[in-house]
DNA sequence: ATACAGTTTAACCAAATGGTTAACAAAACT
DNA sequence: AGTTTTGTTAACCATTTGGTTAAACTGTAT
């Protein structure tokens, strides 16, 4: 009853085909015989270690997912003083996205394809992603006037947005910007200082 | 040689089923099938009308990008000042968003699909939208000290960010936030004043 | 009425695609 | 050794799908 012995990990070759292939064309435009070409095997063997289409992509998806929405609830529920906790989301995700650029796109385009069944299988029934601590932390801080007064929900969303959106909108910044890649990777370096301050700059009284 | 005569509008029907399927499971998703149902006709009239799903993706795609990228070049070349200006790509941007919510992803994802044709058959050639005067206006800003010094090149990120994301990313935040389709809408509303507030308050002096 | 061009449909076709199978190879076990 | 289990392949199958065709229908001009 030992595990598979040998093995030069046929399993862990299909996962990183099927990763490349889905994240770059997308559930509906991958070819199983893409993912097995790019494997260097047979198209066979995935339905061997993966029954059908569906569960190989929802394996890869729910593995990259988990990258996406990484410690964000350990972010957001941590006793760290707001600004330093802007700091260190804005830093993490993009530390993430850096490595993995094609993450949001992709991530983005399940949940628009079927959001409520995407969300259902990321966090569990309950284990939603809470901002209510961030929330409660920014009135608190307007309440005592050391920001200016502002929506809780639209400063989150700037936040984010800001943070990811270069990301999913890099082919069109990168063209019309004119940046190389290394000059891309160079911006979204700095933005771990420049948008933590540019919102810091926004509220602070 | 008199235009086709009666016509109940056949081809505007195709175009307008071929849309709605395009947009909502995009190109590799989408059926020719799926298409002639919703426009309620024969598969074999979508091909009479426009030759194949290629084209017909590309009538399409072409009709709503112009949407997606409206009077951009005219907001940016304009002569208004800095401020000014922001306020109106804001606003603008998100009143052609909130009356078609699907065009950013839809866009979006047909850049990540193949970045320079795309950008090619949007704007030709040469038509490229020039963000030069936008970036020059920061910098004499700047210069004259009447805002802080920040990189054109992250502000205008932060600004087209803020604007776009919230709606590529709305089934997220409406998820999350547990916001009702009018919520959400009354939130972009605000967002016309609030992120051109944001942005000014941010780098004003 | 008849002819005729443009329009619409049902039936059909070939290629692509997800999935299966049967045979074969390689370990693992006795 | 031989036998059983696991891994891998080529060939195959059924369905889906984009696209075609020939026939039928519609209106208009002759």
């Amino acid at each position: 009853m030992v595990k598979k012995a040998k093995d030069t990990g046929t399993e862990e070759k299909i996962l990183a085909a099927a990763r490349k292939v889905f994240t770059t064309k997308g559930m509906a435009g991958a070819r199983m015989q893409d993912i097995a070409d790019e494997a260097g095997m047979n198209k066979a063997l995935l339905h061997y270690y993966f029954r059908d289409k569906d569960k190989l992509f929802e394996t890869v998806f729910l593995a990259e997912a988990q990258k996406f929405f990484p410690t964000i609830n350990a972010i957001f529920a941590s006793e760290q003083p707001l600004f330093e906790k802007i700091e260190t989301f804005v830093s993490e995700y993009i530390d993430e996205m850096v490595e993995n650029p094609y993450l949001p796109w992709f991530v983005l385009n399940e949940i628009n394809r079927d959001p409520d069944q995407f969300m259902y299988k990321i966090w569990g029934k309950d284990n939603l992603p809470k901002p209510g601590k961030l929330l409660e932390q920014i009135e608190t801080e307007i309440k005592a006037g050391r920001i200016r007064p502002i929506s809780p929900v639209h400063l989150l969303m700037n936040m984010i947005s800001m943070t990811i959106f270069p990301f999913v909108g890099k082919p069109m910044f990168v063209r019309n910007l004119r940046l190389s890649d290394k000059q891309f990777r160079e911006i979204m370096e700095q933005r771990k200082k420049e948008i933590p301050s540019f919102i810091i700059n926004a509220i602070r009284k």
